[in-house]
DNA sequence: CGCCCTCAGATTGTCAACAATGTGTTTTTG
DNA sequence: CAAAAACACATTGTTGACAATCTGAGGGCG
């Protein structure tokens, strides 16, 4: 069989687990949307019982949160859920940076630059590289780097994938695109240098930029709708309903 | 109702990856030890279904391998997992430290104390606190004290568990208790003296030698068992098989 | 004697039906 | 007319049965 043709051994739980969380993190499913079994195995042409088990799969990842007998729903990260995880992004960032700059060889430095020319030119053409959720991406090239494999897991899928739910529409304010991929650059050149203490020093001050961007963004749009009303927006979301008249 | 009485509405799922979970942290189900459907099914008096479900629960915590029609094993981790794993610990805790030390009251602190007074009292009088899965813990207790809910989750929870599998059965080389308490004696010194900086620093050096210390221990049986035939020893596990012999 | 093929047994994957629970509507009652 | 009780529907929880797949043993053949 040829190694391009995907397994057909593949569980019809991890199909639907791989489809979900792709439809999460690329914004299909919105933060704190209900998701409904019936309707989702009806889309996917399976039983409920390995979506059920997809939905707890995901359930240990955080990405989904069950309430017994009320159904299950995407995560919904309140702002200072997102500002913890920006600290711990930053902090382990940081760190992977620091490993990254110690262990990459010049050749996959070489790489890396090669990356962000190519993001540099998306950019000018006005593609948006983020549609698709597995495109590579600098922040996930520098973490391989660090050659550990725990810290590519932490990074790259648990806390990227729950930070991933709260990406901002838009490209948000203009002028920090071309900000960012300056401070890509002065990181990338620090990797050059081999100086890791530098590299660190720059991708935890790039990252809480990030950060404070996109809470700056955030709060404008919290002024509009408050937490306690998205929650209360997610309770009142009706079911379903036949709307037969019951006979007398 | 009474509140002491657990909700009725707990799902069977939710009770086994409960019950697994304990398990798998406690020792009882030992890692890379294969986990049988029928059996633990059998064992909770539930169906098939609810299990797969924990069981998937637990693939998305990492706690578990699930390997399309092979079934699902304990997770294993190698010395360098192990390795990196304690490595984000150290650098995650030493800023949940430092954090604990500028945010806890000074009524928490005490309590803390307390908490190292009572483990003290435990090591003398020889009781193995470690054996409940939900003891309180001094690295559990500063950690809450950062009051920050992801790094609560991260260390507490996803972490820590993970670390637990690999927990050495003794208590390990005499002396090295000893030298663990009065660390954390001046960890928490420094606590009240609300010099953040060397709180975390502390916590730090603790975490590494803690880790110098069990990667030590992990180096003796390493030299019995090669994690090479650990993989092996896991794959040639025999299933149970009826010795009827079959009709010629 | 060793290798490969075949085959039962066990285990996992999937589905459809049934029971239990929650929710919104309707009806009743003060 | 408002509030509360009753009810019907949808949705979730659970089970048992059946199909698909893998594992290990035994026998045939070089």
């Amino acid at each position: 069989m040829p190694a391009s043709e995907k397994t057909a051994s593949e569980t019809l739980a991890d199909r639907a687990y791989n489809a979900i969380a792709d439809a999460i993190v690329c914004g299909e499913l919105a933060a704190g949307a209900r998701i409904s079994e019936a309707l989702l195995a009806k889309r996917f042409q399976i039983g409920r019982g390995p979506l059920r088990e997809a939905l707890r799969r995901l359930e240990g990842r955080r990405l989904v949160m069950v309430k017994p007998n009320a159904g299950a729903r995407v995560v919904s990260l309140s702002t200072r859920d997102v500002i913890e995880l920006f600290e711990i992004r930053e902090i382990l960032e940081s760190r992977a940076c620091q490993l990254a700059t110690e262990r990459m060889l010049d050749s996959e430095i070489d790489a890396l630059e090669a990356l962000l020319d190519t993001h540099d030119n998306d950019h000018e053409s006005g593609r948006a590289t983020s549609r698709t959720a597995k495109a590579p991406d600098f922040h996930t090239a520098i973490v391989r780097g660090s050659k550990s494999n725990q810290l590519i897991s932490l990074l790259c899928s648990e806390l990227w994938d729950l930070l991933r739910i709260y990406r901002v529409k838009s490209s948000g304010e203009v002028g920090r695109t071309e900000a960012a991929f300056r401070e890509h650059r002065e990181i990338v050149q620090a990797m050059r240098e081999r100086d890791a203490e530098r590299a660190a020093f720059l991708m935890g001050r790039h990252i809480r930029k990030a950060r404070s961007n996109l809470l700056r963004l955030e709060g404008i749009t919290s002024l509009i709708m408050s937490e306690a009303e998205m929650e209360d927006q997610a309770k009142t979301e009706p079911r379903a309903r036949k709307k037969a008249p019951r006979p007398s």
